[in-house]
DNA sequence: ATCGATAACGAAACCGGTTTCGGCAATTAT
DNA sequence: ATAATTGCCGAAACCGGTTTCGTTATCGAT
């Protein structure tokens, strides 16, 4: 009758007296006050049933002897453990995760709820991973960052009834909870800032479509265009960018156009520090030669040089208000009233500026550069 | 007799027809073997009085319906919740934390174990996080980040007896399994590429002292000077420098001496990066009139202009590596046989070179840069 | 004075596992 | 052939909570 795998290293003689032991349970606490543990749980989770003055000598006693029920000990009987799920994916740059993660873990932290956190490759091991962590009961409800357009973790979810927050909408998101930054007023604003800095042909290099962000943001751009006068040039529109090396052979394809645009627009920063490594060997100056504005506010847009003109968001903001989001939707609250945006900041930099140069001079420059090269 | 805070959405009909219920449990199990759930237990757990016909029976049973036991419900009798517990302080920048964590979650998920993550701001905090993680059985032992020399979180730990991995060793590690990556090792490389290159005096920047990390950086950055018969001048080595504005205020007073280095070592990239601010401020060529590398390999570093010349350490393979020291800690391997290291790598960027200017003709430099400023 | 309702608590079942202990049958030792 | 051991499994206690149900005392109404 030998136990197989683990060791058993301590229960030392901890159990010897009762009431000395290690963690106080609530029996400890039932009979410390002459109650049962029945009792004292009703007391403690605001039974009726209990009388006022009992419920208050309950409570004060647990806050007196630093009482704290276990989290699993009770999940074998509610099913719920208090903590929040988050599993993210790792195909591409995720710059902002500290300060998200600080954001949630904070408030998470604050309710005395923990977070559970996993990654996932692919988007087929993301869905088994929540799966998982649904099946273990490692996480009471999801935080599903970076939502896409249609999204088959909203599906699953939905379907196994688990409560979510969306970080972005999606397209349809009645029964959602949901918190957004409104990127797509941001693109607007970059569109009329470009305009009047005086461009006139204005690129945009969007992330992939299938994220909610991206369509948004493209749809914005383009009615930016349009409330400037500006023609819709699909040549000049390219998607599917998500890394900085995608960025610079975006860039790299727009300024090879015979009539290259004079500013770019990136839905994100990540995106737009590929412009450098072009304008660089080009020899361009970016914020004359070439504009930029992105979007998203990462440190490293800051130390570019000259530094990135971008619309931040607040990371951490946004992971404290879907922790608590997510929190009131497991507690049973209605979706209606969990629905939360916030504004993109401009943070101005030197990225973008009245154009030096015309399309076609633009042009002219590249094919000399381009000979010199050779 | 009405619940109070919470409301109970669901419990629909599921139980109806006990076998067709939602997760299958070990009672499930027992009754389809025609076993008793003492002995599916038993089975599943290894213990030397199944037989191993019934072993095997029931394993194969148990994968076939896919049956996972509930952590917490394990936990209630074994005290051990199948999670890692990692507390991240947010007092300084956390560049690399994505791959990090991507890391370690992977190898937890692998072996089906789950990751509990918090952040605190203050070092206080980051123990108080980790006694509330303890008290309330959300993680069975702890990944241990950015180690100090003398670290309270390993005191702390130590007295409870609870297990945990260290992420950089500590000055007394008897007793703790860690994983580390020989930076000073880079260190001493660096000084003999910069001393090859035709540098004389190169001054070094540091974290606090305090780190672990630190502290080894420093000691081999004054081997590598001893090495090369180039005397230590505590005047052109700061510590203390953990963002890029510190990095850039230290490097301001650094050529600001009379005599200013021809390069600088920094201990971190994310201090080095704040001298490409100070670079463009002075008109001070990086690679050229001033030599630096650095350490650590953030993305940041291969955008910046010229590029960033650092010793890169492979994160996310960290994460991995710790994730599985800890499970084999918790799971009683003795500390011996957990201790790992992994080298640095050199990813040579544009940032240092042969001086082209001497010590002496930089302090004229700069002396006039500072008089056309003015 | 009797009865029913209600308020407030105790007793015990329960959740899904683990672990102890006891017992039966088969094997081995005497 | 009998006793002692061993192998293997079932029965039941247990972990720390929650929840159901039953019980008693009190009170107001009749």
């Amino acid at each position: 009758m030998i136990r197989g795998g683990m060791m058993q290293l301590e229960k030392l003689i901890d159990d010897v007296d009762a009431g000395s032991g290690n963690r106080i349970t609530i029996n400890h606490l039932a009979n410390v006050l002459n109650l049962t543990k029945g009792t004292v749980s009703k007391a403690l989770n605001e039974y009726s049933d209990i009388s006022e003055a009992t419920r208050l000598r309950v409570k004060r006693k647990a806050a007196e002897l630093d009482y704290r029920p276990l989290a699993f000990a009770q999940a074998i009987k509610t099913g719920k453990v208090r903590s929040l799920g988050l599993v993210f994916q790792t195909d591409s740059e995720r710059p902002f995760l500290a300060d998200f993660l600080t954001g949630v873990s904070q408030t998470a932290t604050k309710k005395n709820w923990s977070l559970t956190v996993a990654s996932a490759v692919t988007e087929d091991e993301v869905l088994s991973t929540i799966k998982r962590l649904i099946d273990e009961r490692k996480a009471d409800g999801f935080i599903l960052p970076r939502t896409k357009v249609k999204d088959a973790r909203i599906k699953f979810l939905r379907a196994k009834k688990i409560p979510f927050v969306l970080f972005g909408r999606t397209q349809d998101h009645t029964d959602c909870a949901w918190y957004d930054i409104c990127g797509e007023i941001a693109m607007c604003q970059a569109v009329e800032r470009l305009f009047f800095l005086g461009h006139r042909k204005i690129a945009f290099v969007n992330s992939d479509l299938e994220y909610n962000f991206a369509y948004l943001r493209l749809k914005v751009y383009l009615t930016g265009l349009e409330k400037f006068g500006l023609k819709q040039d699909n040549s000049i529109i390219l998607s599917g960018v998500m890394t900085t090396k995608d960025g610079e052979i975006a860039t790299r394809r727009l300024l090879e156009k015979s009539a290259p645009p004079t500013a770019i627009l990136y839905a994100t920063d990540v995106a737009a520090l590929g412009a450098y490594k072009v304008a660089l060997d080009l020899g361009l100056q970016i914020g004359k030669e070439i504009s930029i504005i992105s979007y998203d506010g990462v440190p490293e847009g800051a130390y570019a040089n000259p530094s990135l003109t971008t619309f931040k968001i607040d990371t951490k903001k946004a992971g404290e208000q879907l922790a608590a989001l997510l929190i009131a939707r497991i507690n049973g609250e209605l979706v209606d009233l969990l629905r939360e945006t916030d504004p993109a900041i401009l943070y101005p930099g030197g990225s973008d500026g009245s154009p030096t140069v015309s399309s076609k001079e633009l042009s002219c420059m590249l094919e000399k550069a381009k000979i010199v090269k050779l």
